[in-house]
DNA sequence: ACCGGTTATTTGGTCAGACCAATTTATACG
DNA sequence: CGTATAAATTGGTCTGACCAAATAACCGGT
């Protein structure tokens, strides 16, 4: 027998956001649109203003509404917000997280490029080689390079044959990639970087084709660490230290 | 010339929103943990309840929170369900890979190793000792010595002091459990072994705490390799040659 | 007539306090 | 100890006031 859903009570912001995004489709708003004011649509619905309010914020949040104090509230033409996973949104919303994230990709490629060389099979390296390419042939600091390199590390990842380590890659693509992408944009400009980056890559995947476990290993922690060290000279770090101490307050 | 942003200001909701996520990531609030009540909240933000409940609602929005009417507002109770459940699932259907698993654990468990000796605090130390000390109290083989042991490495992963890193022990820390379980289990018996894995273990901390991160990964990977080279011992890995041959047919 | 500055009005943002509804905790009783 | 009831707590909704940002209206100068 499956499993009974807690039964909760409908908020009543909750009917009037049903019954404005009745309006907004039927095509009785239309997009940049503007709404009558709170009050107006407080007293024509019947309701408070605050839960009026908490309506519109809602509306807001899916970006279907967008509102300016003194100004009105319109009608956004933005389609429905796709949130992937609350915690990987919220991390990647976070800057604070980027450099975490990058200590974290850290340990992830390492592992995926020391298997991929231990195990991977033929068709493996076609395909790492062939994402490799691919990767290379897009403008270095670009979006879709960010998005081929990604492509490539799911490769790696793949050629491991551990199926967590694929799973998580597979789950953290989108957050990864965003890593990657802004790391890039920083680096605009910097020949010399990318184009040690570009080396650090290269060494990787030849240590993965050649099959040498612990090469592989070591081209990517150089690859990563490399990058550590040019975003530490570009940001700071002091965050770190304040973290520990509001945790250890409790 | 790139077009110029609306200025607008900055929406004390949103400041809240911003704050409390914070406390979120670095992981002052952890998976399922209920938060003080709206009123105790707006009176520590020194705010109006309703700017604070509107925050709140923003969060919610997110999928960060949960709101029950009457029983407070809880942090999600899984914030990486997007990954953790899939990969539970896949390794009930598939017990065998729960060899991939403790492969994985080797990346994870070293590198949390490794920046807990790097960074920990003194009271992430202090935390670190009396988790272990507890784990050493339980019978080796028992689940109880697995969750304890769970907490153990959750706290190591708290002394990181990176939130990626955290974040996914936590959100792990069932499966990680059950694997630690099924490990003891296929260990009853083998006090030779036993003895063996609480020396590792004992090198780990010692490590940790003398803030040796190098010998710390090291002590971690040689723990979780003797770990292998027993359950291999125990077990075939014959599936895993199968394996590449079917996604090579892909 | 047009433009710029000032004032008044409108609208979203924030607050205080009251009350209602759902849940949890404490207490009383068999 | 288990159950029912009462009390307390917490989220949900409301009224009304005031603040801040934006818009509209008005007025004077050129």
């Amino acid at each position: 027998m499956s499993e009974l859903q807690r039964i909760q009570q409908t908020k009543l912001s909750d009917v009037i956001v049903s019954q404005i995004e009745s309006l907004i489709v039927d095509g009785t708003w239309s997009a940049g649109e503007r709404l009558p004011s709170e009050r107006e649509l407080a007293r024509q619905f019947q309701v408070s203003r605050p839960s009026l309010r908490e309506a519109i914020q809602k509306l807001e949040a899916r970006g279907l509404v967008s509102r300016r104090q003194g100004g009105g509230t319109y009608i956004a033409g933005a389609l429905d917000q796709h949130v992937a996973d609350p915690l990987f949104d919220l991390l990647a919303r976070h800057p604070e997280s980027q450099f975490d994230l990058l200590e974290f990709r850290h340990a992830l490629e390492s592992v995926s490029a020391y298997f991929a060389a231990l195990r991977g099979t033929d068709m493996d390296m076609a395909r790492i080689e062939a994402t490799f390419a691919k990767a290379t042939e897009t403008e270095p600091t670009s979006p879709a390079r960010a998005q081929a390199l990604m492509a490539f590390y799911i490769a790696v990842a793949e050629g491991s044959h551990n199926v967590v380590l694929l799973h998580l890659v597979r789950g953290m693509a989108e957050l990864l990639q965003d890593n990657i992408r802004r790391n890039l944009e920083q680096l605009q400009g910097r020949s010399d970087v990318l184009a040690q980056l570009q080396i650090h890559r290269e060494a990787m995947v030849q240590a993965i084709i050649a099959r040498q476990p612990e090469q592989a290993r070591t081209a990517c922690h150089d690859h990563l660490a490399y990058i550590e060290q040019v975003l530490l000279q570009l940001n700071r770090e002091h965050t770190r230290v304040q973290r520990a101490l509001r945790r250890g307050d409790n």
